[in-house]
DNA sequence: TAAAATACACTGTACGGTGTAGTGTATATT
DNA sequence: AATATACACTACACCGTACAGTGTATTTTA
């Protein structure tokens, strides 16, 4: 009846968390979550089958650990904050190359297949995750302010600026790379040139448009 | 030892193979494609389990055909042909009307969903729809194509246009809905003037732009 | 020395696919 | 008109397997 907290001794367990973790990706984008076993992604992480539901008491648990994981590192990339020495075209094509980078990878793409392919079984989960993401999504929303402030957008509605953008670059990089096989043509270097030509068509100010 | 083909009295069996891909598709959206039992297909198709392998021998084929089934439907819906009597606006807007109601139609998106799910166990059959998709996808190039030479495009180059405004029709509608719970937002009806508006900055003539 | 990890056996169950015996029926043969 | 036959379908039992998850006794490790 003492108090646990002066003796416990607890060991760090983040290690064998982690490979579980990583196993767990491996297993879940080669094999789709439904095919994906508990004993492979065991097997995979180099642990017991019980010290993986030691950790994840259930499969779901591990699939929810994992999409919140490839979410932290999704947001990480996509925070690219305003700098007015440089030049707008510039700065948009940094976006792209985010977008692009993204999207020429195949962890990333496996991981936003896998999210959509679990939509339907478990909808709650999707839907989470959904309203994380487009929370996150700010990154470009405060960099199309910024560039506003700065003058340089011939628009005072940067947020409907900023759905446009954000929905060129969708639509050009990344929902094709999911919907097809994930490699992008040789012509990106061109489009992306084109897809900043277009949005300053209508957006830009007279000294970048 | 007779010619066997004088006597073939075969019956019509379209009808039961119909409700069985009804079904399939049914339980395939609710479901998910791994989660879908034969049994509760062949249920729902008041059909029996038998019966149901006597049409599509692997469930993996019966996939292939939902998939058919599915491709032939949207492929009705995006051609287009180009009308010099109508406005450049009124017909892009068209073009975003059609996409948007494929975005809006729970079933299409379940199919969508359920294309890329099966994406990592059956690469070849996604692979190869994703493929009759894009050739599909040649209706708007034609359709560019003729207002370029009603001189209705400030650039020839036609195909790169027909990318761009692809790519925005793709990110501003489908992607979204497909990627979140498929409810689009209200703002639609201004989206898709800003959608045209910037598409014609770059690429309208002075008459429409 | 106590927490963490392991080895391993075990349960329950669900599912894909097959085999078979039998039914109803439209068509062809006599 | 009576009979035979091919065909589509059903009902149902069955097989093998794979897998999520658990319980426990034992070993490792900090």
């Amino acid at each position: 009846m003492e108090d646990r907290d002066t003796d416990r001794r607890k060991r760090d367990t983040s290690a064998k968390r982690k490979s579980i973790l990583n196993a767990a990706v491996k297993v879940f984008l080669s094999e789709g979550f439904e095919n994906a076993s508990m004993d492979r992604i065991s097997e995979a992480a180099a642990a017991s089958k019980r010290t993986v539901y030691n950790h994840f008491p259930r499969k779901e648990d591990l699939l929810r650990s994992v999409i919140e994981l490839f979410e932290e590192e999704m947001r990480q990339l996509k925070d690219i904050p305003y700098d007015n020495s440089r030049t707008i075209d510039e700065q948009l094509g940094e976006f792209i190359d985010v977008e692009v980078s993204v999207a020429q990878n195949p962890t990333w793409m496996g991981l936003i297949r896998l999210l959509l392919s679990v939509f339907t079984t478990y909808p709650d989960l999707a839907k989470e995750a959904m309203a994380r993401h487009a929370r996150s999504e700010n990154g470009l929303i405060s960099w199309m302010r910024a560039a506003f402030l700065d003058g340089k957008l011939a628009t005072d509605d940067y947020i409907l600026a900023s759905r446009v953008f954000s929905a060129m670059l969708g639509g050009a990089f990344t929902w094709p790379a999911v919907y097809q096989g994930g490699i992008l043509d040789q012509m990106t270097p061109d489009f992306k040139q084109e897809i900043i030509r277009t949005f300053l068509s209508r957006y830009g100010t007279a000294g970048n448009a």
